[in-house]
DNA sequence: TATTGTTATACTCTATAACTATA
DNA sequence: TATAGTTATAGAGTATAACAATA
């Protein structure tokens, strides 16, 4: 942007529009927090949507691959891959529900409950991390309104 | 989740410790968003990162590619195929700066200028249809979050 | 006939490495 | 030698359509 040497390119971006618009804001701070949470998570073989799935398997919730694919805004055909990266290595199980056997339960494996327990604490500190320049309050403000967006209903 | 019909799946997951996961919560909005917002801007033959970078060439502070990069966070080699597409449309323009060859300021032709006045509503309105269930002052209070984010020096 | 999981395909996004032309 | 833009490639993410087994 043609400025003296040393001089942060972004420095006059601040006072552009773009600096209002909360779509490039989002696009920015998700970019860069994704890269935190995958780079961490990738240390124990996983990535933030394994992370979900795995999470969910070791919720007690009994969830199915449509399940999923629901709470997790992805298609079905997509969990399949998750669920078969999770199932390959030994963290996650497809259980048939006798009620319906077109259904598949995911259910963490001793392995998934004891993976997850460390993933989670490397998922927290990652997140600690990408909001380090938020206080505590603005953080849990942050949290209670992207609970709002995630859980309105439509 | 082997629940009565008509029961939505998400039901008990908002009691989970997914909940309390700002990533979680990150991916999901950010998933739910951005589909609003790309089919909107598809309409008028843009997405998310095809306006910001029209937006930047819009803004007056003369970027260069390099400076695209780092603003949008993307590599440089992303931002070629980018602006080759803005390019070939006839909405921005690659000029040579005089002082260094090498560089390329991106500037919008008035074809580029015009279609952004549309795409800056239409975005707007993307937005606000993303966030509908938040209140003005929760709008607020989230631009105010993610520009800390964004803008903070690490 | 409708739904679950699956396979297949294509397109977008992200990440790297190497090349060219300029500095 | 270092930097800006470019090309190429591979892997991850997103979106559809169609199929087999089951309801």
């Amino acid at each position: 942007m043609i400025e003296p040497r040393g001089t942060g390119a972004l420095t006059r971006l601040a006072d552009t529009a773009l600096a209002r618009d909360i779509g490039y804001l989002t696009v920015k701070a998700f970019a860069g927090s994704t890269r935190i949470v995958n780079a961490r998570l990738d240390e124990i073989g996983l990535r933030a949507r394994s992370y979900s799935i795995l999470a969910l398997a070791c919720s007690g919730l009994d969830a199915t691959q449509r399940d999923l694919a629901a709470a997790l805004e992805l298609d079905p055909s997509q969990v399949v891959a998750l669920v078969d990266g999770l199932e390959s290595s030994g963290l996650v199980r497809r259980e048939q529900d006798p009620r319906d056997r077109r259904q598949r339960i995911i259910q963490a494996t001793p392995a998934g409950h004891a993976l997850f327990k460390r993933a989670r604490k490397v998922a927290s500190g990652a997140e600690a991390e990408a909001l380090a320049m938020l206080s505590a309050a603005e953080r849990e403000t942050l949290w209670e309104i992207l609970r709002k967006i995630v859980f309105a209903g439509p």
